[in-house]
DNA sequence: CATCTCGCGCAACTAATGGTTGCAGATGAC
DNA sequence: GTCATCTGCAACCATTAGTTGCGCGAGATG
């Protein structure tokens, strides 16, 4: 079982940021929008809602497509829903170890009461 | 329901940082560790896992105490249960933000098969 | 008891990244 | 045709993950 680590670093990273968390939320709640729709609804700059556009695009979390002048950006569920499997993964894996390591300890508790306490 | 984002951001970065969450596995099934031994199993210098250490530390996941000269550090467990709840949740709702969209972009396909394709 | 070793902590420096401001270009609106 | 506005680029700042180098103090060893 190694490490549960079957996980994508930049992902991880990409989901990992506070700022890029509340944008994907806000494209899924308003099926998708804008760098500058975004930034209205964010404590940053449009300049710093599109360098983050362009991380989730590097790691294929959403695609941007000119519309007019705009550029639209949408949330490609697909891949989210994987990086949300990721997240199932490792706290699951966080979980598991933490029970058995509780289920360890007591045991040794049992078996050897007062070794060297 | 806002945003699921009942989410502690320090804790939220701490976990985020793929080293960290290594280092956080090490010590969990090795039982604690040093900065040294730490950084004997992992791909960067004991300075680097000593500063990771401190910001671990610093949001209550490790506990560093002095046994000899050695400074050795163990799992909060109580905490990384917190931290992994938080994963849990945050993965929950997107999990259901996705499930819903899906479901009402099925029921508008239904509703109107030949709107716009 | 003297010494030697080993682990720790501090400081300085670099690279990457999240954030800012400012500006120029293009395109839809009037 | 002009104006407004949205985009993209570039320069710049602050923080952080990482490095190397150094000095020190405490355990182990003779």
């Amino acid at each position: 079982m190694s490490a549960g680590s079957a996980v994508d670093d930049d992902l991880w990273s990409a989901i990992g940021d506070p700022t890029r968390r509340r944008m994907l939320d806000l494209l899924l709640v308003e099926g998708g929008g804008t760098a500058t729709t975004l930034s209205d609804q964010l404590p940053v700059t449009r300049q710093a809602v599109a360098k983050h556009l362009g991380v989730l695009d590097r790691v294929g979390l959403v695609h941007g497509s000119m519309a007019g002048r705009e550029r639209r950006y949408d949330v490609d569920e697909a891949q989210l829903a994987r990086a949300v499997a990721q997240l199932a993964s490792v706290s699951a894996a966080w979980d598991g170890r933490l029970a058995r390591i509780k289920r360890i300890a007591e045991a040794i508790e049992r078996s050897a009461p007062s070794r060297d306490d």
